[in-house]
DNA sequence: ATCCTCCCCTAC
DNA sequence: TAAGGTAGGGGAGGAT
């Protein structure tokens, strides 16, 4: 019948199994053995293993209450499940049940429930249950009432071939799809069960630990050793063999389709496939015609050698699958029997041998040069051996590889497939791999092959005439090595099964179609709760947590044409550090919604949601194993170098109190007793803290307080140095020889005036727990708060000279010895290049780690030099940065530096974009090259006229939208479609110019942004789409772009011709991430504007205030206050939309502008006129604020 | 030179 | 309809 399949009487031909013999089909042994679930629900977990401890009561009651009844056996062997409201009720039904010896089902069983009874199912139930026999409760009743079992197709509730089943044509139905995906809160395990890649990356890590198990009890005995031995010992005599190194790579052929066949025997010999999708042959409208359906998206997973020579592969299509082969079978998925056969197929191996490499549930290699030499026979006498005894006991047909390395075995299989062997004798080596195609070689993929066209490589052969240092080029040094050795039939790799988990994921990319935040965090609190099962079956906790989101491409239509499929997507990933590692379910939620918060990603783009484990340690039962610590980072080597200074004592820093303490002078070098104050840092155990960032946040603000005790100790040894140099003067004045024979910085060094020694630190301190101010209260003054003068200890190093007197006794004076030295130690401008920064602002620099800790006196490096040697005023220096304010007299050299900086290699560095197999591309990721062009376009090029302002006037915009475009996808279909088509086109093309922009602009380092890739999507035989757009330019149509005129503005605005020269580039601003107090004190010195917007992100305590979602609150308290718009709200709005026209995030200030004006206009009375009034002011200078940095008029709507 | 981080690629 | 998961190798580019 199942040739038939495909065609209309028989379409559900695949049923067929279920129709004389509901589910289950099929009894495997471990079913037999007890509960089939138990063991699932064994390394589910707790829930889990409650609800299988509930079911069973149940269970155990309804079968005492069914000995009381006066019972027939009708529905013996019968399970159902009652779905819903049934007439008669539920109740009443399982009473029947009862009765007649059927059995009741409280809860849905997939293994043993064989009906599902229901006389409505929503639409969400129907797919899941979808094959599944779901019948009216007329059946049960039909059935007593007539006295026999009727069969139970006839009362099916939405017989297949019919099609009757609700459609989701309206949009009620639609919506209760998307529920389904999202909000059925049991998806993510439905998904799992059907999901043959999840369960072969599954069977993939049991099958390692097996291999491991067996590999742990082996006591050195192999029964089929002694087999093969005595098999091989009896037939006449055979060629002696040396004993060297064979390796075997085995497979079983077409593996799902073999085990799929054991139980089919009549189809042997047709093309077959195993896939989803039953009734996926016809179209709906073609049902009845009975016409060919070509165009389904079902994956096949495996098919069989009849079925290849058709063309076919696994992972195509099954739509067009069909297409090459009209006749194809397709027979459903029986994971259970896999794994079956699988652990079958390894127990055989290790009964011959342990040295076994796992490499999935049907594939393995083995290291035979033991089991060859103990049996004394050939590798091919072996192998033949082995396959026959892996058929005999399992039904399938293995095939395998033999040769000297692992390369050799894995593709001699590849020849010898299917049922057959193969051994490449070394002889053989070098004709059998000049005919090995490159596209067959291990680790060559899409990406791989298209290189080797570009060398117009096919074969080994040819490969081998390419040169290692061309492959290295193109493949880099260890995969160019690789391939090199490749073609010449060379693999090092032994056969090794142990290997330690380094990751820990979960991913769903399938089916996700969320309408809200809620349906994500509900989603994700089901993935985590699988995630902490996995963690715990690896027994493992991680540090490091990743949220993995695919976001649908913007190009992408909304709908792929893969059902439920993810489509093109874009990948975002975030991840946060934890303290404490953690197999938390809960924890992992709350930190992964709090990620996904982060991304700002729509909810209802997300196509697929993963979380990622990384940092793993070990949580051994056993062990109170010694458990990895995160990350240190550079407060750690600031605190060494802090402790460097002076010798601290060994004992703990004084003064362990807490955080808001204040710093005690008693307590420090030189006020009070020896030591300067630290306090601890907070313990990595600290309950209250679970990021990395939250503890390194705190640590800081205690090295800082640490540090303010140090200054006292620098101060002291600042006054040494001064009292030494004045003994160096007056030893001069004396007559005597210098000391040294240069010394004229150190009467430079003299500070006239003594309070011009500041330290960062003092200041810091004065704040530590001063909120930020709104606005910089030093604005007026152009005085940097804190001034000093290294001169640069010049190009040579002091010399002592030879001629001086010895010091004596009373002169010696370690600290400002020392201290001196290190003042006029030479330096190598090693760091030069990484550090810079641009002319005529305060600027902030990162120092080199080996500063970090080092307070201002200490500042002699390069940098400090080059600031100096430029004219620039150091102006301050803290734990890992520094600020100073660089005079643009010096531009031209500045800029020559950058350059320098920069030059960099354009043949290498040019990364247009890599196309995937998809057809996608990547965007170039920002290179130097384009790092330094931001750079250069911060700085304002002198005379170039803008172009002229586009004309204000507005044209009379329709309906209430203020702000025409955010998204296409935001805007209304019918409206869209009823504009022209290159309007809309180019619509498009703004806005993803502006996406892409975006992407760019929002490169954080270590954030996600900086990449927009595009998911990887395996290789499909399928050729990729034709590419949906093209990046072609706008369309020069002088069509009036409905797009608002801010879209326009896509350079960094210049600064307008009266305000000063200005520019400014934050090299490193991590480190204020962990500092809000000098986040505030850099905000007073540092113009905002000057911070560009990609770093604004990251610090939150700095621009956090003015992110839109901050502004859309504040107004909406001071709204709801009583009070009425107050002149705090504005400054912070108009600040807002300085930041927000500077940095292009328009959108953002649309968010606030719409929020505003909604509120404003939901008043009434008088409350309604103060705040127009306001927002007429505010919007007013909004507009100018847009004309001054996006030469471009905005337009926001006034009230009515 | 060697590390780290964020990806891309590959395999089943 | 359809169930496009998952772990590890390694490259690019930056920091040390
Ligand atoms: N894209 C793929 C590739 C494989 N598989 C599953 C089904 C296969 O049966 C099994 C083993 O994969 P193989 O690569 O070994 O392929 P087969 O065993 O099917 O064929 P053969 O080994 O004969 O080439 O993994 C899958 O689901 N999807
Ligand atoms: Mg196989």
């Amino acid at each position: 019948m199942e040739t038939k399949a495909a065609k209309a009487p028989n379409q559900h031909a695949a049923r067929q199994d279920m129709v004389n013999q509901p589910v289950p089909v099929k009894r495997t042994a471990r079913e037999l053995d007890g509960d089939g679930d138990e063991e699932d629900d064994k390394w589910r977990g707790g829930h889990h293993g409650y609800m299988v401890v509930k079911k069973r009561k149940l269970l155990q009651q309804f079968r005492n209450e069914a000995k009381e009844a006066n019972s027939s056996s009708l529905f013996r062997g019968i399970s159902i499940h009652v779905n819903g409201n049934t007439s008669p009720t539920a109740e009443e039904l399982k009473r029947l049940m009862m009765l007649h010896g059927g059995t009741y089902h409280l809860y849905y069983n997939t293994k043993k429930t064989t009906h599902i009874i229901a006389s409505n199912l929503p639409y969400t139930k129907i797919v899941q249950l979808y094959g599944k026999a779901v019948v009216k409760p007329a059946w049960i009743t039909e059935s007593i009432r007539q006295g026999c079992l009727l069969p139970w197709r006839d009362f099916e509730l939405y017989p297949v071939a019919s099609n009757n089943a609700p459609q989701p044509a309206t949009e009620k139905a639609g919506s209760e799809v998307i529920a389904l995906k999202a909000g059925d809160p049991n998806y993510v395990n439905q998904f799992y069960a059907r999901s043959r890649l999840h369960h072969l990356s599954m069977w993939k890590v049991e099958s390692k630990q097996l291999v491991q198990s067996l590999q742990d009890t082996s006591d050195g005995s192999f029964p089929g050793r002694e087999r093969l031995r005595q098999y091989y010992a009896q037939l006449p005599s055979r060629p002696k063999e040396a004993l060297k190194k064979v390796i075997m790579h085995i497979d079983f052929d077409c593996f799902f389709v073999s085990v799929g066949l054991l139980s089919r025997p009549h189809l042997r010999g047709k093309p077959i496939a195993v896939c989803h999708g039953t009734t996926g042959f016809k179209t709906k409208e073609g049902a009845k015609e009975g016409q060919e359906r070509f165009d389904s998206k079902s994956e096949i997973s495996s098919c069989n050698y009849e079925a290849r020579n058709a063309g076919l592969k696994n992972g195509m299509y099954l739509g067009s699958a069909k297409q090459m082969c009209p006749d194809l079978v397709q027979i459903p998925y029986e994971f259970e029997e896999y794994k079956r056969i699988s652990t079958v197929f390894y127990e055989i191996v290790a009964s011959y041998t342990i040295d076994i490499e796992a490499i999935s549930c049907d594939e393995m290699l083995v290291d035979c040069t033991d089991v060859l030499a103990a049996s004394s026979t050939s590798p091919v006498e072996f192998v033949g051996f082995l396959r026959k005894e892996i058929f005999d006991r399992t039904g399938c047909t293995a095939s395998a590889g033999l040769g000297k390395n692992q390369l050799l075995a894995r593709l001699a299989t590849r020849k010898a497939k299917p049922n057959g062997h193969m051994y490449v004798s070394d002889p053989e080596v070098k004709s059998f791999m000049n005919n090995v195609l490159v596209k067959d070689l291990p680790g060559v993929g899409y990406s791989a092959v298209e290189k080797f066209d570009k060398l117009g490589v096919k074969d080994c052969g040819e490969l081998q005439k390419v040169s290692l240092e061309k492959l290295q080029s193109v493949f880099g040094p260890k995969n160019g090595l690789k391939f090199f050795n490749y073609a010449r039939g060379t693999d090092d790799r032994v056969v090794a099964n142990d290997t330690v988990r380094k990751s820990v994921s979960a991913d769903v990319n399938y089916g996700m179609r969320m309408t809200s935040v809620a349906q994500f965090e509900a989603f994700f609190r089901e993935l985590s709760e699988e995630v902490q099962r996995r963690l715990d079956t690896a027994r493992v906790k991680a540090h490091l947590i990743t949220l993995k989101l695919l976001v649908r491409h913007p190009d992408a239509p909304f709908e792929p044409d893969k059902f439920m499929g993810c489509g093109q997507c874009n990948a975002v990933n975030k991840s946060v550090s934890l303290i404490q590692p953690t197999n938390s379910a809960e924890i992992i939620a709350t930190e992964g919604i709090a990620l996904f918060k982060k991304t700002g990603v729509d909810v209802k783009e997300v196509r697929g949601i993963g979380v990622q484990c990384q940092r793993l340690v070990q949580t051994n039962a056993k062990g109170t194993e010694a458990k990895e610590a995160p990350k240190d980072r550079s407060l750690d080597k600031a605190k060494k170098n802090v402790g460097k200074k002076v010798d601290l004592p060994d004992e703990e820093p004084l003064n362990v109190s807490d955080e808001t303490a204040d710093f005690d002078e008693s307590q420090t070098s030189l006020g009070g007793s020896a030591m300067p104050v630290a306090r601890l840092r907070p313990p990595m155990s600290d309950a209250s803290l679970r990021k990395t960032s939250e503890w390194s946040r705190k640590a800081v603000r205690y090295d800082i307080q640490a540090e303010v005790g140090w200054t006292r100790v620098y101060n002291q040894v600042w006054e040494n140095l001064q009292q030494w140099a004045l003994k160096v003067k007056a030893q001069q004045n004396s007559g005597e020889p210098p000391r040294f024979l240069e010394h004229t910085h150190i009467q430079e060094a003299l500070p006239a005036d003594k309070d011009k020694l500041n330290l960062v630190g003092q200041l810091v301190a004065k704040d530590v727990s001063a909120s930020l101010p709104p606005r910089n209260p030093n604005a007026a003054t152009k005085e940097p708060i804190l001034k000093m003068k290294i001169e640069s200890p010049k190009k040579l190093p002091l010399k002592p000279n030879p001629k001086a007197r010895a010091k004596t006794q009373d002169e010696l004076d370690p600290v400002a010895d020392n201290e001196f030295q290190r003042m006029t130690k030479d330096t190598e401008h090693k760091f030069w290049l990484n550090y810079f920064a641009v002319p005529e602002v305060p600027s902030i620099t990162r120092m080199p780690s080996s500063l970090h800790g080092c307070t201002l006196v200490y500042l002699d490096n390069p940098i400090v030099r080059r600031v100096n040697e430029m004219g620039g005023k150091f102006v301050a220096a803290k734990v890992t940065w520094a600020v100073w304010h660089l005079n643009t007299a010096y531009e031209d050299e500045w800029l020559d530096e950058l350059e320098g900086a920069y030059a960099y290699d354009e043949e290498q560095s040019a990364d247009p974009g890599v196309a995937n197999k998809r057809g996608n591309k990547r965007m170039a990721s920002p290179t130097k090259k384009v790092h330094k062009q931001m750079l250069l376009d911060l700085n304002p090029a002198p005379a170039v006229p803008l172009p002229p302002p586009p004309k204000t006037p507005e044209p009379e915009r329709k309906k209430t939208s203020m702000f025409e475009i955010t998204s296409p996808s935001q805007i209304d279909e019918e409206v869209l479609m009823a504009l022209p088509a290159d309007l809309r086109a180019e619509m498009y093309e703004t806005f993803i110019a502006q996406k892409k922009l975006k992407a760019q602009d929002d490169g954080e380092p270590g954030q996600s942004w900086k990449a927009i890739s595009v998911f990887p999507i395996k290789n499909k035989v399928e050729a990729p789409k034709p590419a949906r757009n093209e990046p072609k330019k706008l369309s020069q149509s002088s069509k009036q772009p409905l797009v608002t005129d801010m879209f326009r503005s896509r350079k960094y605005p210049a600064a307008s011709q009266e305000a000063p020269k200005k520019a400014a580039k934050v090299v490193d601003l991590v480190e204020l991430n962990l500092v809000p107090e000098k986040a505030a004190e850099v905000l007073a010195e540092l113009p905002l504007e000057t911070i560009p917007s990609s770093q604004q992100a990251r610090i939150p305590e700095l621009f956090g205030s003015r992110s839109a979602d901050t502004m859309v609150k504040r107004i909406q308290e001071s709204v709801k206050s009583s009070r009425g718009p107050d002149e705090a709200l504005a400054l912070q709005l108009e600040d807002f939309c300085v930041v927000c026209c500077r940095d292009k995030k328009i959108s953002q200030l649309e968010t606030v502008v719409k929020r505003l004006y909604r509120e404003v206009d939901g008043l009434r009375g008088r409350r309604r006129d103060v705040w127009a009034k306001m927002y007429e002011k505010v919007t007013t200078h909004f507009r100018l604020i847009a004309q001054k940095y996006l030469k471009s008029a905005l337009k926001i709507p006034t009230l009515p």
